[in-house]
Order: structure tokens, then sequence, then C-alpha cells
DNA sequence: GACCGCACCCAAAGCGCTTTGAGAAACGTT
DNA sequence: AACGTTTCTCAAAGCGCTTTGGGTGCGGTC
């Protein structure tokens, strides 16, 4: 069932069902309602592809993943990002459209999402300290947002973020407040700007303190269960160990959980842990107890954030930059306590 | 730039350069090198939908995510899954459209996802025991491959599962190998197909061996940590606790884990547990020696297979249904032991 | 009765591509 | 020289929609 065919069944033209159905005021009343009817009894609904040639508009928005050697493993958090991000996007009546980038023909990638035209605009995962993609897609002129920023990047663009910073800058004052001095940081790979900003952040509480940041007590790979493991495993094996441990995600630190029980050490009394939380559905910090103390900031929630922001963006194509800091919250939980 | 202004630079008609862009004989090979390599040099490239349009093929698949009340969580696996599946189209071409359907206007969503025609096929997630998706695609005649089965279809489909009531067998028997008796079930939500098949196939491996299955040893919820935790908690201050666990996926697993620990007792030693593995990325089960004994099955190789299959049914539209049947290896790992 | 304005509706062009049906050019064959 | 063949190229139609630039008919005004 097309356009043609409804027209033809009621007996009108392909320009008043047109008008009817998408809300334009030369129609009567009467008319359109019937419209309306007929296409729902008929189960019409329009060709996507050649309305969105007519319109020059795709209701699609693009999500590049960056797929590279160095880190090939998918971001555990997408799921929950693309959740929240496609509930505001079906809202708007926008579809999700996921591309898969290599990024050694990233540039050529970006090219081609935009001349191939299915969708509207972008949302950048996962960027780098110094990303190209930003230069790139501002001088295509493509509308994206940047879930995180890149620091070394000077030019304006969209960006929401949590506070990455100021988080891990709170945890580490919180355990230095509880009274340890070896806090071990086992961060996500510093590549990443997220991981940089809590690297630093951590290594200036330290020093504000008067503490020198110790290398043996910083870790930083992709933040997988086993990587927390073997870290913490072997930083409690030193002959100085840690007592608190900063971590980059829940993942990691259920796996420096497993290690501090597997050396006979309880958490929360003998060590500390304090994770930053991404609030992923199916790995909540308990219910109503939470596990592990942490900094908590919901991925879900800059999925929905960052697409409202992008179609905003799409609405008003001369807008400046929108951006947006989101703050983590300090959750108390029973992994944290005074150092012995 | 567009296929007009790319001929008119090159002093050829629109057809000859698509011609030559799309591999047809119909052109010489002097004239297809210059085509091409103006093309790669003014960074041409089709615009999509109008390709579509003309080609009828949308160049894209359809995920669809259902999402309800009853369970609104992504699936941690979806990442994974679309990766494997994501490698496999974009070596064909294709792209990968995502659909959040609330499954109260199911019907609705996929009809509409056929007459907008932008995907050439779907990938149905989450079967239900009795999906009424199935016969709906199968009368839309849009090519589908279901990620799972639903028992309850006698319609001939395609579809690729892993073989969830042998692999559940196995474990169990395992157990039971070990001398255990007591064996808990910490399922998945039982309306999913896969989770239905593997309580059918442990309640049979026990009643095989002479052992009522005890419905206070049966859990049924969404996967989550938490649910692991607190199920195993509970049960092992039952009278009669059970002395091995068989769990739905590793995130339970953990909990279980956490609530063992907390009990004071040791995994492995005490209480035996056997977990299904979907080798995820980002929460491997060890790397050399892994940490549960595991029924192991990659929902990243499914994702690529069930892609491939697809594609070979667009491609072959009057293609009979294709199915697959995945078996999951055993992993032995720390986490079992003969029972006490 | 002529005129105007309004409400309603339509034909046709155009979005960027593919593909059909056919023509021109170059070449060999008789 | 006339004719077929092969090779290369093209103009134009069509995919399903939106949108422009009118038209038609009706009621009201003078």
């Amino acid at each position: 069932m097309n356009l043609k065919q409804l027209a033809e069944h009621l007996n009108l033209s392909q320009t008043t069902v047109s008008r009817a159905l998408n809300g334009y005021p030369e129609v009567s009343e009467k008319t359109r309602e019937k419209v309306l009817r007929a296409a729902q009894e008929l189960n019409y609904s329009p060709n996507a592809r050649a309305k969105g040639l007519a319109t020059g508009r795709a209701h699609a928005i693009g999500h590049v993943l960056p797929i590279s050697d160095q880190h090939e493993m998918v971001n555990p958090i997408f799921g929950d990002f693309i959740a929240g991000a496609g509930q505001t996007y079906s809202k708007a009546g926008y579809e999700v459209v996921i591309s898969l980038v290599d990024d050694k023909d990233e540039e050529q990638a970006y090219r081609s999402i935009r001349n191939r035209g299915n969708v509207d605009g972008i949302i950048v995962h996962g960027p780098r300290m110094t990303d190209s993609r930003i230069a790139l897609l501002t001088e295509l002129g493509l509308p994206f947002v940047v879930h995180g920023r890149a620091s070394q990047v000077s030019l304006p663009y969209s960006w929401l973020d949590t506070n990455n910073g100021r988080a891990f800058q709170r945890a580490t004052e919180f355990l230095l407040d509880l009274g340890h001095r070896r806090i071990a940081l086992i961060n996500g790979l510093e590549f990443m700007d997220f991981a940089h900003r809590r690297r630093v952040a951590y290594e200036g509480a330290l020093t504000d303190r008067g503490i020198a940041p110790d290398p043996a007590l910083m870790r930083s790979e992709e933040m997988t269960e086993i990587y927390g493991y073997r870290s913490a495993a072997e930083m409690l094996s030193l002959a100085n160990p840690p007592t608190g441990f900063l971590v980059s995600s829940m993942i990691t630190a259920i796996g420096v959980r497993r290690a501090i029980h597997e050396a006979g050490l309880e958490m929360g009394r003998d060590v500390s842990v304090i994770t930053h939380d991404d609030d992923l559905g199916y790995l909540r910090n308990g219910h109503d107890v939470p596990i592990f103390t942490a900094t908590r900031s919901s991925v879900r929630l800059a999925g929905m954030r960052a697409a409202e922001m992008l179609l905003e963006l799409i609405r008003t194509p001369a807008h400046a930059p929108l951006t947006q800091l989101m703050e983590a919250e300090l959750i108390i939980g029973s992994s944290t306590g005074p150092a012995q």
C-alpha cells in the first residue's frame, strides 16, 4: 500500500492525502479524518526512503562505534546508552542506525555516512584525548553530539559528559578522609578522555594532601573483571600494599573484590574500594543498600539527554554548540571504611 | 557531490557513471577507471535513500529490541551480538537499524517497519515461548532470523539458537556426578524460551537420576547480580541448603559468589557453582584458568552467524528456512568440586 | 450580475539514483 | 561498399514521497 494507491482508493489526489496525513491546514477536517481512518484501516505507512528523498531528512540518528585493534571490545555501557537515547528518538519519530567503524578508515567512513544521507546527525562515542572526528564532523557540517569530551580539541562543539574529574577527586578525598594513604587507581585506557581526566583528578587530590602518586599503584587497561582481579591481586602482594582502591567500573570492581577475598581480606574493613558506577540495568549496585561505595552517574540518562541535544541541533541547524556536564552522586556503600 | 555532478564533471552521462561504479560490463575498463578515480577524489558516495528507492533494497538490517513493562532492561548480551552481526554486515555493505518496540503495539510496529521499507530483513531478539512475531513476520513476507527459538510456534521459520537444553542437562549431570543432590536453579525469566528450555532440561536431568525437583530451589527472574545474590543468600540459609547452583548468566553467578562468600563458605569447596557463559567481551570467565565452571557459547559468534543466515535469506527470497543449533562447550573451572 | 475571497483540491516537478530500450561508433566480414 | 557485431554511451522513465503553483466552486458583497 503506497500513497498513490491510498489516494486512488479515496478518490483524492496524492497531494491532498499527503497533506491530510502531515497535518497541513489546506485540507478540511472531514477530509482529513476520512484519510486518517483509511490509512489506519489499510495499514498504510509512508515509505521512509521516499519520504527522506523528498524532504532531505532521514529521521534517523547515527551511532558510530569505533572498532580498533587496540580495544575491539564492545562497550558494555553502549546498550544502556542506546536504550536511553532510543526512548527519546522514538518519541520524536527517529530511528537509530549503528555503524561499526574501524578507526583505520575513520575519515572515509564519516564522509561516506554524510554522503549516504541516511542519518540527520551523529552521536560520537568513546572520544579520545585528541579526537580527529570532531574537526572532521564540524567540517562536514553534520550535526553531532559527543558523549564525553576531547580535552585536546579546542574547537567549540556539542558534548554531554559526566564530571569525571570532580567525581574522582571526591572519591579520592573520601578515601583520604578515612585515613587511607596508599590508594590505588585501577583506571580505564588512558587515551580515552574520561580515563585521563580521572587520573589527573586522582593525582591532583593526592598531591593536594602532600602525597606523591605512586606509579606502582596505577593501572590503565580495558575495564574487564579479570583486569580488576589481576591488578588488585598483584598490588595486594606488594611489600607495601594499598589500603584503598579507586576503580573505574563496576565490572572491574567486582574483579577487585574477588582478589581481596582471595587474599583473605575483607572489603570495607581491611581494604576499601570505591568505584564508578554507570548505573547499568543488569548491574545495579544493590537495591536498597549499595554494595560498593561509588560515584554514580546514569548512562541511560546520559543517552536520553544527549539525544535531546542532538535533536535540538537538528531542528535548528545554526544552533550554537550545546554542552552539558552531569555531576556524579557519591553513594556510600559498605565497601569503604577507615584505614586500619 | 551527487551522481549528476560527478557525471557532468566527467563529461559522461549518469547512466555510464552509475554503471561504471556498480561494475556493469557495458562500460570500458578505461572509462571505469577514470570514473572510479574521480569518485574517489571528489569523495563521492551514492545517496543511500535514492539508491534504496531505485533498487528497492535498503541495505540495512533491523534489530528490534522489545521493551516491555515486565522487563525493561536492555539485554546485556545485545552489545556483543550486534558487534558480531555488525562485522558480517559491514563486509556485505549493510547497516544496522535499531528499533525499540514496546510490546503493546508490536504488531503495529512490525507492520510499519515493513512499510517504511528501510530494512531488508530483521533479527528477532528475545523470543518468548509463544511468540506472535514469528507468524506476523511470516505473513508480512519480511525475511527474518530469530536469535533463539519459540517452542510453541509450529510454523517453519529461520532461527539460530544455542542448545540450551543440552547445555543445562550436561551441567546438571556434571554436578550430579560430583555427588551433589541438592542442586538449585537460578534461572532467567521463564516466559523467555531459552530459560524455559533450561529449566525443563534441569528437571529432566534430576528426575532421570531419581531426584524430585524441589520448588524451593528454583528461581526465575531477570538475570541481574542482585538477583543472584539474594536467591543464593536465601537458599543458603534454608534448613536444608543446596550444595550446587546452576546459574543462567555470569552476572548472576557473580551475585551467587558474593552470597557464598558472605555466608562464610568457599565456592568450589563448600558450594559448587556452574553458570552459563555468553563469552561477553567485558566479562570473560578468566583468561587461562576459568573462574567458573560454565557452559560457554559465544554470543558474538551467534551474531555473526545469524547475520550470515539473514543475508542469505535476503539474497534468495524463496529460500527455505535456515536453522542452526550451536552446542555449548562445558568449561571446567574452579567453582565446582565434589559434594561434601 | 460581476467580482472577490476563501476553502478545498489537483497536476506536475523534483529529490538522487537505477535501468530500460535504443543509438552511435568502431570494427571485422563478405 | 554494404552489412552485421561488438562496444560504448545516452535520454528518459520510474521508485514513493513532498511541495509548488495553480485551479475550481461556493458564498458573500457591492
